[in-house]
DNA sequence: TAAAAAAGTGTAATCTGTCAACTTAGTTAT
DNA sequence: ATAACTAAGTTGACAGATTACACTTTTTTA
């Protein structure tokens, strides 16, 4: 799909998108976040200034290059999920598919300590996924026939929305997307005392 | 406790602030928040551009002159909840309390528009809430006996921090808060159709 | 091939936020 | 009371992010 459809024009131009994210998260991973202007990442890459923010929105943007819409795959996740699976099951799957590969990738644990370490790559990594709290809310109130603001499928999607923010930084990726979702299905209990002596 | 604790000096400085907040918000109802400048509130205020830094971190922060400290609310509320009673009902009880007068104002009308209708706002106001949850979800953990950072209380607090950001821009918030405790309680259950014809 | 469209450039401007050195006024100890 | 101290505020300069504008180059297309 990429040979034909793309001209040399669209060819270059992605090739110079490219060229600036790749410039920009070199530098921030060798001199940090806030040490690096975009100036900086202009002249590393061999374009204006203006040019970098013709690509990206702005400074964070550089950073999430990839990730971008998963609008897609989420509204995909709630229609085409197994029939008669439910609604959370096919969330709880898509999370795993998509998120758990990207969070536990080795070559990312610098990236994760850059996004990490600097307040503002923070906040516009949790926002990342919220923002699309919208879109998956009205896909699930698709499903159901209701208003596509059904307050119960807002929530449902903010929580969701929620999980991979909650499961960043534990040990064990997997379980923990698994114990969040189960509060959702089932509701919150409160937590055993653990073992004494760990 | 207001007289003999502030001298003449404190007495100047949170008039000062006032004056900055005060003319803040009368400018940014005014022209639109980003139709205003730190100058502009400064020259309105009658004070230095650097000043107003002294006082508020960012220019979204002069929207959000009060509602600061809420960690020690929610403390107190799981902390001294009423005897027997559940966690969930005592953080419900809280943000109906806390929430609920402030978001239903009707002097704030024309404010929550404001927010409502700028992005950084919006997004200021979200997170705003959202800081609190690593002091929630401590305080939960504590009722309970287990590690600070348990996942179970974490995501719990998360949820319910999310709450004012979901029930925002419904008809009935109270009813809106109580659905959602009510999902955190139990668990999710897919919506029912609406009556047609509605 | 010429016109239209898109990518990129350079400049200048605005705005947020920080910094350092200075002034002023309130507080405190003598 | 007065000198020394301290915190608040001022001024001016500055760096970085972001936008607007007018211009050039390249690609596409009629």
């Amino acid at each position: 799909m990429s040979e034909p459809t793309m001209g040399r024009r669209e060819r270059k131009k992605a090739a110079t998108r490219q060229a600036i994210a790749d410039a920009a998260l070199r530098l921030f991973l060798e001199r940090g976040y806030d040490h690096v202007s975009i100036r900086d990442v202009a002249e590393a890459a061999d374009v204006s200034v203006t040019t970098v923010f013709k690509h990206f929105s702005g400074k964070e943007a550089l950073v999430f290059d990839q990730e971008e819409s998963m609008d897609a795959g989420l509204v995909a996740a709630v229609r085409e999920r197994p029939a008669g699976g439910g609604v959370l099951d096919a969330l709880k799957e898509h999370v795993l598919r998509t998120w758990l590969p990207v969070a536990q990738h080795p070559q990312r644990v610098e990236f994760n300590r850059l996004v990490d370490s600097t307040p503002a790559l923070r906040a516009y990594a949790e926002r990342m996924w919220v923002r699309h709290a919208g879109t998956l809310a009205a896909a699930i109130a698709g499903e159901f026939g209701v208003e596509h603001d059904n307050l119960a499928c807002a929530a449902l999607a903010r929580f969701v929305l929620d999980a991979p923010a909650l499961a960043q930084g534990r040990r064990d990726h997997r379980s923990a997307i698994e114990e969040i979702f189960e509060i959702l299905a089932n509701g919150w209990q409160p937590p055993h005392r653990p073992a004494p002596g760990t």
